[in-house]
RNA sequence: GCCCAGGUAGUAUAGAUCGGUUAGUAUCUCCGGCUGUCACCCGGAGGGUCGCGGGUUCAAGUCCCGCCCUGGGCGCCA
């Protein structure tokens, strides 16, 4: 069934390189039939790129050549042949076929074109989402956001972190706030996990340096381009770090991603048509009273306030890159975040234009203020038992933040929607596939 | 939850202001031709309950009502 074993199968990209002469495999999907008569060309796409193969009726002979003639698109095909120097205007080598084999014939018409010749809506795409993403396009995003998470991985094994797992299963309804999904967990009721926050503050106690790459969920009937109900998080936790130490952290992260997309993606970039956001180092620091400031010259705004989208957008025009907010209200941010004074916090958030990435802060690291703080907030400390004896053990300083890597992968590929940047997205709307 | 814009072959669209012949185009799929194509080309064919239901009318893709779905904005959002 399969073509000649002995001989080594090359990626389309590497054909380019190979000496003429050379016989190689080339596996992939059919792009593109072009027959001429007793010459067919077939334009074959595999993850690296295109290649180009020419199927000669008086060298494959008549069977062969009908196979070639009577593919459809999409197909996965496997061909044996030389390298030979091409005319075409895409591929400097291409391979004159010995033999060729239909691994997988594929059943048109397709609900997209992934060669995006006619565009398809994203709702018909994520449809077929596996056959999209052999839209170059498409796979390039996948492919950065692949070197974005090795990269924030290698800046937190440097620094010393170690990578933990969290449950996503949790039996408490705990930090109030936004919905959780409920669901049954054999007798007991139970939630999918909004946040790894509770936990990773735990590990700080024994392991000092966290941090997770994991999804979370929110119920919440958002509809945006930047809100989706399963989302991917970024969350660390470090002990003896105060909220200005753990901004570093998140800008060296934020830097080193995209030196490295820069470094690993180039091709990348210019498939999508985008140049990477400028990053300096360090990035832009304002306190939320100085932003509330800044608003006033636009807008009457009350200092204490929640800032609007409208706001974030305002403030998006002023700083156009990276920066960060901090020093938030002590009444609009969560109980876990430790007081500056009277009426600030040692919170902040990491932006991008009108884009929130991260939040985080000093935590709170006494048993008594956390309760006092549940308190003001109307939950009810009994709810957190577990997670309040945890800080009669010794628990350290310790300060931490959650960026949403989805949203880090929408600046860096230049995508305006969110699902772009997800495989598989969850919205209100859409579960499946 | 609120507001706005949409829904026409597999996909993407034109046609709606003014109701009237066989709903047009590109791509797609199939058949025929071609030895250097490359979004090949040339010739032929196929594919539409115009989102669903109801109403007005001699006549509805087009006007009216209801519902469903999609996109976008706001809100919600550690």
């Amino acid at each position: 069934m399969s073509v000649d074993r002995q001989f080594k199968r090359y990626y389309a990209k590497e054909i380019s390189n190979l000496a003429e002469g050379t016989v190689c495999v080339v596996r992939g999907w059919v792009e593109d039939i072009r027959p001429l008569g007793k010459l067919t060309f077939i334009t074959v796409r595999d993850r690296t790129g295109l290649a180009q193969i020419v199927l000669n009726k008086n060298i494959v002979g008549e069977e062969t050549f009908k196979v070639g003639e009577n593919l459809t698109r999409q197909s996965i095909i496997e061909a044996l042949g030389k390298v030979q120097k091409s005319k075409s205007q895409n591929v400097p080598m291409e391979v004159l076929a010995e033999k060729l084999v239909i691994l997988s014939r594929s059943k048109p018409p397709f609900p997209i074109d992934p060669t995006g010749r006619v565009f398809s809506s994203l709702d018909k795409r994520l449809d077929a989402r596996a056959l999209d993403l052999r839209n170059p396009q498409v796979m390039a995003i996948f492919k950065i956001r692949h070197t974005v998470l090795k990269s924030i991985r290698e800046t937190f094994y440097r620094l010393g972190f170690i990578e933990v797992n969290t449950p996503k299963i949790i039996g408490q309804a705990a930090e109030g706030g936004a919905n959780l999904f409920k669901l049954s967990y054999f007798e007991k009721k139970a939630y999918l996990a909004q946040s790894p926050q509770l936990y990773k503050e735990q590990l700080t106690m024994s392991l000092e340096r966290v941090f997770e790459i994991s999804q979370y969920f929110r119920a919440e009937k958002s509809h945006t381009l930047r809100h989706v109900c399963e989302f991917t998080s970024l969350d660390m936790e470090a002990a003896y770090m105060d909220e200005f130490d753990v901004m570093n952290v998140a800008e060296e992260v934020v830097y080193n991603v995209i030196k490295d997309v820069e470094k690993e993606n180039s091709e990348e970039l210019e498939i999508l048509k985008v140049r990477l956001p400028r990053v300096e180092r360090p990035f832009k620091r304002i306190s939320y009273t100085e932003a509330i400031e800044k608003l006033r010259e636009k807008r009457m705004i009350e200092w204490g306030e929640d800032l609007q989208t409208k706001d974030l957008r305002l403030l998006g025009r002023t700083f156009k890159e990276f920066y960060f907010i901090y020093h938030w209200p002590l009444a609009i941010k969560p109980f876990y975040i430790e007081r500056l004074d009277d009426r600030l916090s040692k919170s902040f958030d990491l932006m991008y234009g009108y884009l929130e990435l991260a939040s985080g802060g000093k935590r709170v690291n006494s048993r008594e203020e956390l309760e006092k703080r549940l308190i003001e907030q109307e939950l009810d400390p009994k709810d957190f038992e577990y997670h309040l004896k945890t800080f009669d053990y010794g628990m350290p300083p310790h300060s931490g933040w959650g960026l949403g890597v989805d949203r880090l992968l929408m600046v860096v590929t230049g995508r305006n929607n969110i699902r772009e940047t997800i495989l598989y997205p969850r919205d209100p709307k859409r579960l499946v596939p």
